[in-house]
RNA sequence: GCGGACGUGGCGGAACGGUAGACGCAACGGACUUAAAAUCCGUUGGGCGUAAGCCCGUGAGGGUUCGAGUCCCUCCGUCCGCACCA
C-alpha cells in the first residue's frame, strides 16, 4: 500500500524533540489549559501532589504527573471544565542546609529551583493551567495562612502547649517524629533529647471522632489508606477511673489518682496501679525521695528508639503511696513509677492487672507482686486456670470476681462500669494533682473535663455537670465512660527560618498577642545569616523586636515558623482562586471547585498530609473560608518507579546511565561504559541518590522523548504497584512510537469517501469492531485508572489495524478505507492523554486542523461491540473439550441441543445421556458426565 | 506483638466464580540487508506423542461448587503500616 509515491512529505521517523517543542508552543500561545472560574460545564478537579522544590523533578513525579495529565485530558475531552492546577511545596529545611552549605540564601536557592523545574515539567507536556501557580514561600500566600492561623486561633483551634518534643542538640530545632531516625537526627545524627517546649498546637483531637467516622464516607479512597488513619486515630472506648489514695501516704496529700482502662471487668485481678514517669503525681513524690528522682532521671534517658523500646526490661519504683480499690476501701494498691507508662496516652497512669495483659505480668513477675486470673476461658476449668508466663488476653467467664462471677467480659465492663458511674466519691478535690496545669506549664493530657478535651476524652455518659461543679468538693462518680484516642494534637512550631512566621508577638504585659489582621503578612527578614545553627529569625539583630499592639510597650515576635505540613494543608482550596488578594479563598467559587475529584500522589502522605488537610478544611469551614467537610473525594496512590542498582568490584554504587548492559540469550552482564570494567548487577529497588540507581527525566526526555517516557510510565505495571525503569522498557516505549507514527501515516494515506458507506464488507467491519472495542475498553479503564490496561488496550488496537491494512488488497474498498479512517481517528484520540505530543502530530496527518487536545471522546457505536453469532466454551466436567458456535440470542435448551450433538461431546457420553448441562449463555456450557 | 496487602511463564503483568497466561519485555527461528540497525513473519508454561490429541500446571495442603487464580479454613513466604496505646 505504500508503492505510489508519498500524498505528502512526512519524515519516515517521528521527530520527538521538534514536534514536543512545537506542539507545546501551540497549547501554550492558544492557552487552551487555563480555566474559567466562570465556566458552565460540570467541573472535574484533578490534582497530584505538589513537589518540594528540590531542583530536579525525578521519575516519581514523572509517574505521578503523567496519572494525574492522563485523567486530565480525558475528563476534558469528556466535556468537563477540568481544574488541574501545579504549585511548588516552597518552604522547608533543604533550603536551609542548602544555605549553610552553599552560602546561598534559601530564597534564590528556592526559586532557581522552582524555574528549573517549571521548566522540566512544562518538557513534559502536561495541560497544567499554569496561571494558578501558587508557591507557599509567597508572602502572597502565606499571609493567608497567617490570616488563618488567627482566625483559627480567635476559633478556639489553636493552643499554646508546653510539651515534649523531639530536640535535636546539634542542629539546635524540633524534629518531627519522622525527622528521627534511631533516636537520631537525621540530618545531624546526633543523639536526640526529649524537651519541653511552648508549641502552638492545632486542636485537631477535637476533630477525632468526626475525622474517623467521615472515613467511612470515603468510598473513592484505598481501604489500605482509610485504615491507616483510622488506626492513627485509634479510638478506644473505656472507663475513667479515680482512685482513692491513701492520703497519709501521698506526698502533698494527693486524694486521687485518674485512670483510663479498657478494661474495668479485670478489676478484681488488679494487683498494683503505675503512673508515668512524667506524671504529675510522680514529680510531686520525687521531690522527697531522691532514689525515685533518680529513677526518674533513669527512665528519661532511655532510648526511643525501637531496638530501645523492643529490649528495654519493664522497670518500676514503688513511690510508697496507697490506691484503694474502688470495690472495697480495705484493700490497698501499691503505686509504681513505671517506664512503661506514657504520659501521652490516656491519663499517663493505669491499674495493672497481670494476670490478663502481658506487659503487667512482666512486671509483676519481676517485682513478685503475683496475680489473679478473674477471666476463664470457656471451656477451662476455674480450678486448673492458673497465669504463669503468658497472660490470658481474650474473653470469657469472670472468677474470682465477688459480684461478677459467671458474667461474660462484656457483662462484667457493663456492670463494672454501671456500678461506678453510681458510685460518689466524697472528696472530689484534685486540685494537688491539677496543680501543675493550672500554673501553666506542663498541662498534662490527662481526662479531667470533658469541656477541656472535648472529643480526645469524651463522656460517653450523660454529663452529670452538677456534681461535678458542687463548689468545695462534693460528690461526683468514681467514673465515666471515655472515648479515648491515639491522635495527638498538632503541634506547629518549628525554630526554623524558612517557614511561614507565626503571627503572634509576646508581651510581658499582654501575654500572647495576635497580630493584628491589617498587618499581615507578617514577612521573613531577607537579612538573615546561616553560620551558626538553630534559629536565624531567633538571633536577628532587630527582626523580633517590636511594640506590643494592645499596651504598646516592649514585645518581641513569635520566632518560631509553621510546620510545612500547614503550607499543604490548604494549597489545594488556594487554587480555586489564587488570585485573591484580601482572602484565603474565594469561598462560592472553592465551593464551586471542591472537593478535589481525583487526588494523586505517594502512600508515604497516606498519614499525616492527608489527615492535617482533613483537619485544615474542617477548621476553614469553622471559620467561614470554605463550605466543606472533605477535601479529597477520590485518592489514588501510585507506586513507586524502581531500577536495578549496580556496584563495582570495589563496593562502589554506579548510576545506571554509566552502565552498559549486553544479554548473551538470558544471561545479562554489566560493564562500566568508560572503563568496561565489570559491574555487578544488583537487587531491584527504590531510586534512590544514596544507591545511584536513578535516571534523570531530562535525558529520558531527550533521547526518547517526553511521550515515551509518558507510555512506558503507564505500561505494564498497574498504576497502585511498583514500576521498574529499564533500558529495554523504553527502549519498547521508543518503538511503539514509531509504529503508531507509521500505521497513521499509512491510514492517512488511504483514499477514503467523506460520506459513511451505507454497508460494510466483513474486513472493514471488523476494522471498525477493533477500534469501537479499544474505546469502550480504554474508556472504562481511564476512568478506573487502570492505565496498564488502558495501554494493552491500544496495543491491541494498533495490532489489528495492522494486520488489517496488511491483509488488505493493494487498492482497498471504500467502504474498507473509510473503516481505517474512522479507525485511525478514534486511535488517535484514544491515545493522546498517555502521548499527547504524537497525537497532535499524528492527528494533523490524519488531515485535521482541529488540536486534538481539544477534541471530544468518541462515542462508542455500541452495535458493533455485539456479535451476533458467539462461540462459547464447552467444557465436559469442568474441563474444556470444545467450542460451540451458536446465535447470540440462543436459548438454554437450542444450546444444550447444540452442545450435545458436538462429536467431542457424544464420544465422551458413550451413549450415556448427561447427569446435567450447566448452560451459561453468552459466557459457558459444562457437560456432567 | 497487632493490623493489612500480596504470592500466576524467563520477567512486568491479564483474567464479572466460567476457555489461565491478554498486552508488553526478553529469548529463539526466519525474511530483508554486503553488514548492522530498523522493520516484517513465526515460535515461546511443563510433560508425553509422528500426529490427532492427552496429562500436569496460578506458594503448600484441605474444603465449598457442575466449575476455583478468584470464595472458605490451615500453613509457608514476601512486602507495608503501627507498636510498651492501658
Amino acid at each position: 500500500m505504500t508503492s505510489e509515491p508519498q500524498k505528502n512529505q512526512r519524515p519516515e521517523r517521528y521527530n520527538a524533540r521538534e514536534a514536543e517543542a512545537r506542539w507545546q508552543r501551540v497549547w501554550d500561545e492558544r492557552g487552551i489549559f487555563a480555566t474559567a472560574n466562570s465556566d458552565p460545564r460540570p467541573k472535574y478537579y484533578v490534582l497530584e501532589m505538589f513537589p518540594y522544590p528540590s531542583g530536579r523533578i525525578h521519575m516519581g513525579h514523572v509517574r505521578n504527573y503523567t496519572m494525574g495529565d492522563v485523567v486530565a485530558r480525558y475528563k476534558r475531552a469528556m466535556g468537563h471544565a477540568v481544574l488541574h492546577p501545579m504549585g511548588w511545596d516552597a518552604f522547608g529545611m533543604p533550603a536551609e542546609n542548602a544555605a549553610m552549605a552553599q552560602k546561598v540564601h534559601p530564597k534564590t536557592w528556592t526559586y532557581e529551583n522552582i524555574a528549573a523545574m517549571k521548566k522540566q515539567l512544562q518538557s513534559m507536556g502536561l495541560s497544567l493551567d499554569w496561571a494558578r501557580e501558587v508557591a507557599t514561600c509567597d508572602p502572597a500566600y502565606y499571609k493567608h495562612q497567617q490570616k488563618m492561623f488567627l482566625d483559627f486561633l480567635a476559633a478556639g483551634l489553636v493552643k499554646r502547649e508546653y510539651r515534649k518534643v523531639n530536640w535535636d542538640p546539634v542542629d539546635q530545632t524540633v524534629l518531627a517524629n519522622e525527622q528521627v531516625i534511631d533516636g537520631r537526627g537525621w540530618r545531624s545524627g546526633a543523639l536526640v533529647e526529649q524537651r519541653d517546649l511552648y508549641q502552638w498546637v492545632f486542636k485537631i483531637s477535637d476533630y477525632a471522632e468526626e475525622l474517623l467516622e467521615a472515613l467511612d464516607t470515603l468510598d473513592r479512597w484505598p481501604d489500605k489508606v482509610r485504615l491507616m488513619q483510622k488506626n492513627w486515630i485509634g479510638r478506644s472506648e473505656g472507663l475513667l477511673i479515680r482512685f482513692a489514695l491513701d492520703t497519709a501516704t501521698t506526698p502533698n496529700g494527693e486524694s486521687e489518682l485518674e485512670i483510663f482502662t479498657t478494661r474495668p471487668d479485670t478489676l478484681f485481678g488488679a494487683k498494683f496501679m503505675a503512673v508515668s514517669p512524667d506524671h504529675p503525681l510522680a514529680a510531686a513524690a520525687a521531690k522527697e525521695n531522691p532514689e525515685l528522682a533518680a529513677f526518674i532521671e533513669q527512665c528519661h534517658h532511655m532510648g526511643t528508639s525501637q531496638a530501645a523500646i523492643d529490649t528495654a526490661d519493664k522497670m518500676g519504683f514503688d513511690t510508697g503511696i496507697r490506691a484503694l480499690h474502688p470495690f472495697d476501701a480495705s484493700w490497698t494498691l501499691p503505686v509504681y513509677v513505671a517506664n512503661f507508662i506514657l504520659m501521652d496516652y490516656g491519663t499517663g497512669a493505669i491499674f495493672g492487672c497481670p494476670a490478663h495483659d502481658q506487659r503487667d505480668l512482666d512486671f509483676v513477675n519481676k517485682y513478685g507482686l503475683g496475680n489473679t486470673p478473674v477471666v476463664c476461658p470457656e471451656g477451662q476449668d476455674p480450678a486448673s486456670f492458673v497465669i504463669t508466663a503468658e497472660a490470658y488476653e481474650g474473653d470469657g467467664r469472670m472468677i474470682n470476681s465477688r459480684f461478677l462471677d459467671g458474667m461474660t467480659t462484656a457483662e462484667a465492663k457493663e456492670e463494672v462500669a454501671r456500678r461506678l458511674e453510681n458510685t460518689f466519691s466524697v472528696s472530689g478535690d484534685t486540685d494537688s494533682i491539677r496543680h501543675h496545669e493550672a500554673a501553666g506549664v506542663a498541662g498534662p493530657r490527662r481526662a479531667t473535663a470533658p469541656a477541656d478535651h472535648p472529643s480526645r476524652l469524651a463522656s460517653l455518659a450523660p454529663q452529670d455537670d452538677g456534681s461535678r461543679n458542687v463548689p468545695g468538693g462534693g460528690s461526683r462518680p468514681i467514673a465515666q465512660r471515655q472515648v479515648n484516642y491515639r491522635l495527638r494534637d498538632w503541634g506547629i512550631s518549628r525554630q526554623r527560618y524558612w517557614g511561614c512566621p507565626i503571627p503572634i508577638i509576646h508581651c510581658e504585659k499582654c501575654g500572647t498577642v495576635p497580630v493584628p489582621a491589617s498587618e499581615l503578612p507578617v514577612t521573613l527578614p531577607d537579612d538573615v545569616s546561616f553560620d551558626k545553627p538553630g534559629n536565624p529569625l531567633d538571633r536577628h539583630p532587630t527582626w523580633k523586636h517590636i511594640r506590643c499592639p494592645a499596651c504598646g510597650g516592649e514585645a518581641r515576635r513569635e520566632t518560631d515558623t509553621m510546620d510545612t505540613f500547614v503550607d499543604s494543608s490548604w494549597y489545594f482550596i488556594r487554587f480555586t482562586d489564587p488570585w485573591n488578594e484580601k482572602a484565603p479563598t474565594t469561598p462560592h467559587v472553592a465551593n464551586a471547585w471542591m472537593p478535589v475529584d481525583q487526588y494523586i500522589g505517594g502512600i508515604e502522605h497516606a498519614i499525616l498530609h492527608l489527615l492535617y488537610s482533613r483537619f485544615f478544611t474542617r477548621a476553614m469551614k469553622k471559620t467561614g473560608h470554605v463550605d466543606l467537610d472533605e477535601p479529597f473525594a477520590g485518592l489514588f496512590t501510585q507506586g513507586m518507579v524502581v531500577h536495578e542498582t549496580y556496584r563495582t568490584k570495589s563496593g562502589e554504587w554506579v548510576m545506571p546511565a554509566e552502565v552498559t548492559i549486553t544479554s548473551e540469550g538470558d544471561k545479562r552482564t554489566a560493564a562500566l561504559t568508560a572503563t568496561g570494567e565489570d559491574v555487578e548487577i544488583g537487587p531491584i529497588e527504590k531510586m534512590s541518590k544514596s544507591k545511584r540507581n536513578t535516571v534523570d527525566p531530562d535525558d529520558i526526555m531527550d533521547s526518547y522523548g517526553a511521550d515515551v517516557a509518558r507510555w512506558f510510565m503507564l505500561s505494564d505495571s498497574p498504576p497502585d504497584r511498583d514500576v521498574i525503569w529499564s533500558e529495554e522498557g523504553v527502549q519498547g516505549a521508543s518503538r511503539f512510537v514509531q509504529r503508531l507514527w507509521r500505521l497513521i501515516g499509512e491510514i492517512a494515506d488511504v483514499d477514503a469517501p467523506a460520506a459513511r458507506p451505507s454497508n460494510f464488507s466483513e474486513q472493514a467491519l471488523a476494522v471498525r469492531k477493533a477500534a469501537h472495542r479499544a474505546l469502550a475498553h480504554v474508556s472504562e479503564d481511564i476512568a478506573k485508572l487502570r492505565f496498564n490496561r488502558c495501554v494493552a488496550h491500544i496495543y491491541e488496537c494498533a495490532n489489528a489495524l495492522s494486520d488489517a491494512i496488511g491483509a488488505a488488497e493493494s487498492k482497498p474498498s471504500p467502504d474498507f478505507a473509510w473503516a481505517l479512517r474512522e479507525a485511525g481517528d478514534i486511535l488517535v484520540r484514544l491515545f493522546h492523554p498517555m502521548m499527547p505530543h504524537l497525537a497532535e502530530e499524528c492527528w494533523a496527518v490524519l488531515g485535521h486542523d482541529s488540536l486534538v487536545s481539544t477534541e471530544s471522546w468518541p462515542e462508542v457505536e455500541e452495535s458493533l461491540l455485539v456479535e451476533s453469532t458467539i462461540t462459547l466454551p464447552v467444557q465436559i466436567n469442568g474441563k474444556k473439550r470444545a467450542d460451540v458456535t451458536v446465535a447470540r440470542e440462543a436459548g438454554k435448551a437450542e444450546i444444550e441441543a447444540a452442545v450435545l450433538a458436538l462429536d467431542t461431546v457424544q464420544r465422551a457420553l458413550d451413549g450415556k445421556s448427561p447427569k446435567k448441562v450447566i448452560v451459561v449463555p453468552q459466557r459457558i456450557v459444562n457437560v456432567v458426565a
